[in-house]
RNA sequence: UGGGGCGUCGCCAAGUGGCAAGGCACUGGGUUUUGAUCUCAGUAUUCGUAGGUUCGAAUCCUACCGCCCCAGCCA
């Protein structure tokens, strides 16, 4: 009997493996798990399998997760960003529990447990400058040495830290430090910095605060306060773990956080880091956060990205410590696998040519229909459009001298259009640039709804009536990056075709006032864009391209 | 050369001493009015390397090799 677990949803993992210890042994039986974002970005595909698996486990085991806003520096952390967090964390599924929390509503407690480590002779006002700090903090081989500093009282030290708090010192002139150990193999241990002197306005606090705390003396005590009992993070704090404990373990709290780290996710083809995306939107190389080819939520929201499928992709993904670049063509996959349910199919020419059916009378038209979800079967839903003699195929669909395989149309060859009558076609017309223009055929009548007996179809090539159809924008986009490991390159080069422009498609007329998802058969998947608009054309961003095999 | 981690198929990833799951990608067959979907089949004699323990090792031991992180008053 395998151990294994057969419910696919649920992916047996080191984290799971840590939480039922902790329930069993009674440890933790009640689970409290945190997202902690700093309001300094927006959040990215790489935050979403934070997300899926803070919220995800805490859900599964009955327990609590919190939105804990990290706003311990006021240096670009702003309101817009904290908005944008919380709204992209709806968007993609998920509600924390109780009011949003920010670490910046811990100032004044944080401030109470640092006296409570200077009284304790724990903690000490140091004012070597920055860069004596980094001699005396030694190097990877050597251990540091004590700052001059250490040894003042817990009195001076109290007296200077009040100083520090009501903003009698400049920026730089002290710190606050952990009194650990100069000596430790790990860097962190040596003395940790606490609190700085930051003249800053803060977003929420304003100036109430000069000083403000580090990251891991306010992380953990703000788990610690929150009653969290599995606080996970990224790999390159696995070392500042001893640190966490330090702090939890020397301040008066009533929890026991714990710390379990996992490695964060890198998608072949981008660049998942705050700094990076930074980068591209400031340097112009994309319009900005919500640029569809951006990996940001704002970027696949706008490109169409089902949220369902960006959970499904974190649930496929796993979790584990291995540092690892996961294939884009998963992601692909997701959003596909959604839409090919989700999505209606319709007709639309990016590059559109004419095709004239010679012995289709002028004056005639007629109403076909096909099924709206083909693949959803408990839908039965239609969607018709008009056949007439004169309508637009692609561009890429006809070839004078068809390849080998091409199952679409040249002279000589029948061709079945798409939801509609069997067509061969006789010849062609071309510009005085040689590029075709129009293509002639003529269609049989007979071969509405019915396999043609007699001659060959040669494929389904999708179209639309001329003068039906209406013109409008569309943006193909592929990805960001030439190489599969940006993320890990220092100038990854950019991809020149991330995105391409057709100014000139021609749609069926249901799309006029599209909104969501669709599939233009044939293609891929589309979503039209709800603000933008170019020269009064509307916009549709491709989702993704339908998967292409060529036998 | 200090400390902390990690090495299982092209990309992820299960596996915790009993004879290598699964997904993506790929390849071949079938269905199909989307070269889509769906469907069937195939794809690691081997788990970084080398030794050892054991009836039996990806799993235990030893040594070695490779990669990542740490010397911010960033998170």
């Amino acid at each position: 009997m395998s151990k294994r677990n057969t419910n696919c949803s649920i992916k047996s993992h080191f984290i799971r493996t840590a939480i039922e210890e902790d329930k069993a042994t009674g440890l933790t039986p009640h689970i409290v798990m945190r997202f902690p974002p700093e309001p300094n970005g927006y959040l990215h595909i790489g935050h979403a399998k934070s997300i899926c698996l803070n919220f995800g486990l805490s859900k599964n085991y009955g327990g609590k997760c919190y939105l804990r806003l990290d706003d311990t520096n006021p240096t670009g952390e702003n309101i817009t960003y904290v908005e944008a967090i919380k709204a992209n964390i709806k968007w993609l599924g998920f509600e924390w529990d109780n009011e949003p929390r920010y670490t910046s509503d811990y100032f004044g407690k944080l401030y109470a447990f640092a006296e409570q480590l200077i009284e304790k002779g724990l903690a000490f006002v140091c004012e070597l400058t920055p860069a004596q700090m980094r001699d005396y903090r030694g190097s990877l081989t050597a251990a540091g040495s004590n700052s001059p500093w250490r040894d003042r009282s817990s009195a001076e030290n109290l007296t200077l830290f009040r100083e520090m708090k009501s903003g009698q010192h400049a920026e730089g002139r002290y710190v606050l430090r952990a009194k650990i150990d100069m000596a430790s193999p790990n860097m962190n241990m040596r003395d940790p910095v606490m609190y700085r002197i930051l003249h800053q306005n803060h977003y929420r606090t304003g100036d109430e605060w000069c000083i403000y705390p580090t990251y891991d003396f306010s992380h953990s005590l703000c788990d610690a306060l929150d009653g969290v009992t599995h606080s996970l993070c990224s790999l390159e704090f696995e070392d500042h773990r001893p640190l966490y404990d330090w702090f939890v373990q020397h301040v008066h709290t009533a929890h026991n956080p714990r710390q379990i780290e996992f490695a964060r996710l890198h998608l072949s083809h981008t660049v998942l880091s705050k700094r990076k995306l930074k980068k591209l939107v400031a340097s112009g190389k994309v319009c900005d956060w919500s640029d569809p080819r951006m990996p940001t939520l704002e970027g696949m929201k706008r490109r169409g990205y089902p949220p369902v499928a960006i959970r499904r992709f974190c649930d496929a993904i796993g979790v584990a410590k291995t540092d690892s670049i996961v294939d884009l063509a998963l992601l692909e996959h997701e959003v596909r696998s959604e839409l090919n349910k989700s999505a209606p199919r319709v007709m639309a020419v990016l590059d559109p040519i004419r095709l004239v059916i010679t012995n289709y009378p002028p004056e005639q038209e007629e109403e076909l229909s096909m099924p709206k979800y083909p693949n959803e079967c408990n839908s039965n839903e239609r969607r018709s459009f008009t056949f007439t003699h004169d309508l637009y195929i692609e561009r890429s669909d006809f070839h004078r001298d068809p390849p080998a395989k091409y199952k679409r149309l040249a002279v000589g060859r029948w061709v079945r259009l798409r939801g509609g009558y069997t067509v061969h076609c006789d010849d062609y017309t071309t510009d005085d640039d040689g590029r075709v223009r129009e293509v002639h055929c003529h269609y049989d009548p007979h071969s509405l709804g019915v396999k043609p007996d007699g001659y060959k179809v040669h494929g389904v090539i999708h179209w639309v009536a001329k003068h039906t159809a209406w013109s409008a924008e569309v943006r193909l986009y592929e990805p960001l990056f030439l190489e599969e490991d940006a993320d890990f390159l220092s100038e990854p080069t950019l991809n020149p075709h991330s995105m391409r422009i057709l100014s000139d498609c021609q749609l069926d007329p249901s799309l006029k006032e599209a909104q969501g998802s669709f599939q233009f058969e044939r293609l891929g998947y589309f979503c039209a864009d709800s603000g933008l608009s170019s020269g009064g054309k509307k916009i549709f961003h491709r989702i993704v391209a339908l998967q292409a095999r060529t036998k």
